[in-house]
DNA sequence: GGCAACAGAATTGTTAACAATCTGGACAAC
DNA sequence: GTTGTCCAGATTGTTAACAATTCTGTTGCC
């Protein structure tokens, strides 16, 4: 791991992408560089070169001579990204299968049971968040880096969206079973299972991504 | 699209990303900001945004105070990198054959033909230019941007060990066989068998590069 | 009222100089 | 011979000023 100290470019760069994250910054929101420089209390070069990563990492829009602003998604895009995620978290979750130690396969089980505890109890919050943590613990098993390099990113984009989708009414105990699924197949050791039920899960979540997006459409903004 | 003019930060991203991709840039080999300046003829905050935007690609490698250089690939990250290849260009075979028109078919069919023109006259360069141009033309159909943007870097990280696996004896004509498989898919706008095809194609390749390196590594260096 | 031209403000893009840090070699001490 | 220290050169990081461009509100004209 390189060193990191404040007022790291690095630094910089996750700072913003977190309060865009957040939705602290809003989408088409524009993003001066003087302010963001008063701001952080760094110089305009650094926030430059923050927001020329971020531009790479399709998070701001940045224009010759006219600045950067929040990109926002468009629907048929928040879709495209649940395709892409849908497809990389499969393989992840198969080597994952293929990797899981006995300890692994531990903590799998632990996550879910707080997922478990979660729904019984309509902690919604607590269940969001073991949700994403059970998502990464497989990330780390499987250990692909590269993947999930991009599945940060792309997850980025629909951590703004997805609490529409959390928020549907039976939505939890449905997705509390299919990440049971998932754990079962990771633990047997089945890739083939294992990618098949990541699939669905995140198959399942696109769709009700498209259903929250057309009802929001049809439902007067 | 956003406007692009000589001098434009993503036009020096551009250009040094090629030079590394062509390996006129090794791995390794220390970028240094002065030069890259002077060859550009542009100023160093340009090449520092460069630097950065290609450090978050992945292609460079920045530590602090000590400059930047071509990042080199170890032979697990080459393998990570060409199984989250596979995942992601499968779903885009699935979507490109769901979405593929008469006139799309006819383009992958003129494609497809080249490849095998290519092949019977050991046309070998030729064989490697249509490859490139039919994936890029499946991509195109299925008309998702994120995975192409991903797929663009993932692949700009393969080029310089591909040539390894299209010149394994037999190779051309297998992978020609591969291909009509997935074309033949694609036109039949039959989504399982596209994507199945698509990722038996990559596996393939996969393995191929890990046998590469594997004698490689007990061949002598 | 609507529209074009204009001026000034706001913002981005460029440049050069300076500061801070690292690199590599010479030299002394052991 | 090896090790450690120090210096000069090379390189990266920071800053501020300036240039170029875009944005905004006003004026004058039709």
């Amino acid at each position: 791991m390189t060193d990191r100290f404040p007022g790291d470019p690095s630094d910089i760069t996750a700072h913003l992408r977190e309060a865009i994250t957040r939705g602290q910054l809003m989408p088409n929101e524009r993003l001066i560089e003087a302010d963001l420089a008063k701001s952080f209390g760094v110089n305009r070069a650094n926030i430059r070169m923050a927001l020329a990563m971020l531009d790479q990492e399709g998070l701001v829009v940045r224009e010759p001579n006219r600045g950067a602003h929040v990109r926002s998604l468009s629907d048929a895009e928040a879709i495209e990204i649940a395709e892409t995620r849908l497809a990389i978290e499969g393989i992840v979750a198969r080597r994952a299968a293929e990797r899981a130690t006995s300890a692994d396969r531990k903590a799998l089980r632990a996550i879910e049971k707080e997922m478990r505890r979660a729904v019984t109890q309509a902690d919604y919050a607590a269940f969001s968040q073991s949700n994403a943590a059970l998502h990464r613990e497989i990330q780390r098993i499987a250990g692909n880096k590269t993947a999930n390099r991009i599945l940060q990113t792309l997850k980025s984009h629909l951590v703004r969206l997805q609490y529409r989708v959390i928020l549907l009414p039976g939505r939890p105990a449905t997705s509390l079973a299919e990440h049971r699924v998932i754990v079962d197949a990771i633990c047997a050791g089945d890739g083939d299972a294992a990618e098949a039920a990541m699939r669905n899960h995140l198959f399942n979540f696109r769709n009700l991504l498209q259903q929250a997006i057309d009802a929001a459409r049809h439902g007067g903004f």
